[in-house]
DNA sequence: TTAAAAATACGACAAATTTCGTAAGGTTTT
DNA sequence: AAAACCTTACGAAATTTGTCGTATTTTTAA
């Protein structure tokens, strides 16, 4: 199995990283704004942490332009995936059913989810 | 709503906490005995941070007898709950369902579980 | 009752993360 | 072309987290 390097995105990185997935491209100045909407930040601050994503490999960027674009160089999913293990693992005793009540428990789901969910629930049961 | 202090465990002390909640009354030496089944770590360090924790409010220990016991101060499901809060709003955009989704489309859980998630659901799905 | 063992307190270092100031250079506007 | 503005690079300080050594006290055992 090729070792991909174990992504573990700070909290800080975290938040730039939400952003570049819902923005796909985006500019520094794009991510600090969007930033700026839930916390305080200096614009070097962003910049900088998003230069050390960019060494650790978490974004990818095009600097053949005088101001840089960002694209995220992990993918929402498999670090969705990852976070999520490491919980289970280390809060849930591994049961990933723990979570997911916990989870249904608390938090409201729509409909449609409730239907996803039975779905995934039917197809988990069949085996 | 009285402000419950933020607590957000880091790590280590969540390794800790998970200890106590299993054996809910240890020393220090117990503690730290059981960490060294999983890692590395000096005595003196364990220590320290568990009187951090106790610092912190994460613990209550008695310390009329020389050798201390301590005690989770957080309970188990509190914490989850807030983690797990924590989670789903900065990984997956406040949605509890799509959490639910990825995290049963990955681990397995059990056909106990299973049923147990249903029983969930069918609740849900009345409201 | 001494000596060894075990426990706590505490300070300090190390590493990782976050924050920001300043310099340097390129654009845009006047 | 000069002034105002924007952007990057970079170094350094501040924080947070984790580590451990040493001193001191208490308990146990020889």
């Amino acid at each position: 199995m090729a070792t991909t390097k174990t992504i573990k995105p700070t909290e800080s990185e975290l938040e730039i990283l939400q952003i570049l997935w819902k923005k796909v491209n985006a500019s520094v100045r794009d991510v600090h704004e969007e930033l700026l909407q839930t916390k305080e930040a200096g614009y070097t601050t962003t910049l900088k942490l998003m230069q050390i994503m960019h060494e650790k490999g978490l974004v990818k960027r095009d600097d053949s332009i005088k101001t840089h674009i960002y694209q995220a160089a992990v993918s929402k999913e498999k670090t969705q995936k990852h976070l999520l293990n490491k919980m289970i693992d280390s809060l849930f005793g591994g049961s990933s059913g723990e979570l997911v009540m916990q989870a249904l428990g608390n938090h409201k789901a729509s409909a449609e989810e409730l239907e996803e969910i039975q779905k995934i629930l039917d197809n988990l049961k069949k085996q």
